[in-house]
DNA sequence: ATGACGACTGAATAAGCGTTCATTCATTGG
DNA sequence: CCAATGAATGAACGCTTATTCAGTCGTCAT
């Protein structure tokens, strides 16, 4: 409760540059949401993880619901990101593109318990609010776009003629989004390592011949 | 917005018993959340829904909360008795108990919009509600339990000694998960028909010999 | 038929929260 | 060192919403 790390910097200054005020109150507004929940955030949680005052939020966004709108934002372009990344890996080698999609799903930085705190909740609203949907849907085709491709290229290349590419994709897509709830509510009984894992050897049943059983880590 | 068809039965009297209208608010509180999401669920949207007054809500439940609290219950409650039913088939049949599985997962009744709406409205909040929390865990567990057992069964007398049977019954939960995500949020790419063939030839990639790829539909 | 019971209503209340804005104060250029 | 600037504050305002409760009206036993 009170030995929380700090996720957002103590400022020095009084004063700040707009943009790393924005920024701050994006990671505070992470934090919020993470430790009290999407239905408990008020401008009053964001800003005192901020260490900064009510008025604050209006100042630089033009409304609370404009904060979050922001802050999914900067977790989709955080993931989109690190998702070329990985798909420039995936243009050369499909086996290597899989497998670095797989590491930056399960990527510390990535799918920390705060962020998936955040993903979830507004994946909850995201079917009433056209600005998530927007958002949400972005992320969503960016990542099933590449890992299509990928697998289109796998199948063709490898060896599978029985394999559908769309159907692969789709069933990763899930898997990945299903480890990382069980991530968020059950950290007892999942780990990053352990919904590696299991992801790996998905694509080790489906692409026997490039993916290998991971072993077997107690 | 209109036209919604009745979920809640239209009260011909003016009074009912206290068990009657109960359910009746608990399925006129699905249709809020799932019409307006779990935030802008208010008492009023729930009463208008049932079309009943404010007031009926605290006279039957202890409060707003409580009603949640209950319309969880109720679903969950829903989910392990079907659940229940299949655990029965499989401890006949391991093959036919997974399929039973597959099937009661992506059954109109239980995956329906209307509650999957709900439950992830929930599960974005399952982290700070203990009550939620205690819910959400037992019908983790039912399912958890009975696909392990299921699968141990299957990889010992099926002969299938490098499956981890804990493995691919995490493996599958999460895939169900992922797979209900889809089909609430992007309805227009994943049907329940898709989702059950992603899940049968997930198990189908596990055991080869028990589970044939289930044909193309188109 | 009638009176008593209690299910139901809905206006009133109070609490919580987002937003505004007059004021304060650090910063910077002259 | 002194203005001028504008970033930051936080108290006040008004709106939304959960809860209460006194009154209304069906229902049913007698």
């Amino acid at each position: 409760m009170s030995g929380r790390r700090q996720l957002a910097v103590v400022p020095k200054r009084r004063t700040a540059p707009a943009e790393e005020r924005r920024e701050q109150l994006i990671l505070a507004t992470i934090r919020s949401v993470a430790d009290h929940g999407l239905a408990d955030t008020t401008i009053a949680t964001v800003a005192q993880a901020a260490g900064l005052s009510q008025g604050i939020v209006n100042l630089h966004f033009r409304s609370k619901d404009g904060l979050l709108t922001e802050t999914l934002r900067y977790l989709a372009d955080e993931y989109r990101n690190a998702c070329e990344a990985a798909a420039a890996v995936g243009a050369v080698d499909p086996v290597a593109g899989l497998k670095a999609m797989v590491e930056l799903d399960f990527r510390r930085t990535i799918c920390s318990r705060d962020k998936l705190a955040v993903w979830f909740a507004f994946w909850g609203e995201r079917r009433f609010r056209p600005t998530y949907r927007r958002i949400c849907a972005e992320r969503d085709r960016s990542y099933d776009d590449m890992v299509r491709v990928i697998c289109a290229k796998l199948c063709e290349q490898g060896g599978y003629p029985d394999v559908e590419p769309a159907l692969v994709a789709d069933g990763l897509s899930a898997l990945t989004d299903g480890l990382w709830l069980d991530l968020l509510v059950r950290p007892e009984s999942m780990s990053r390592e352990r919904a590696k894992r299991i992801a790996l050897s998905y694509l080790a049943d489906v692409f026997p011949r490039h993916f290998s059983q991971p072993a077997q880590v107690d």
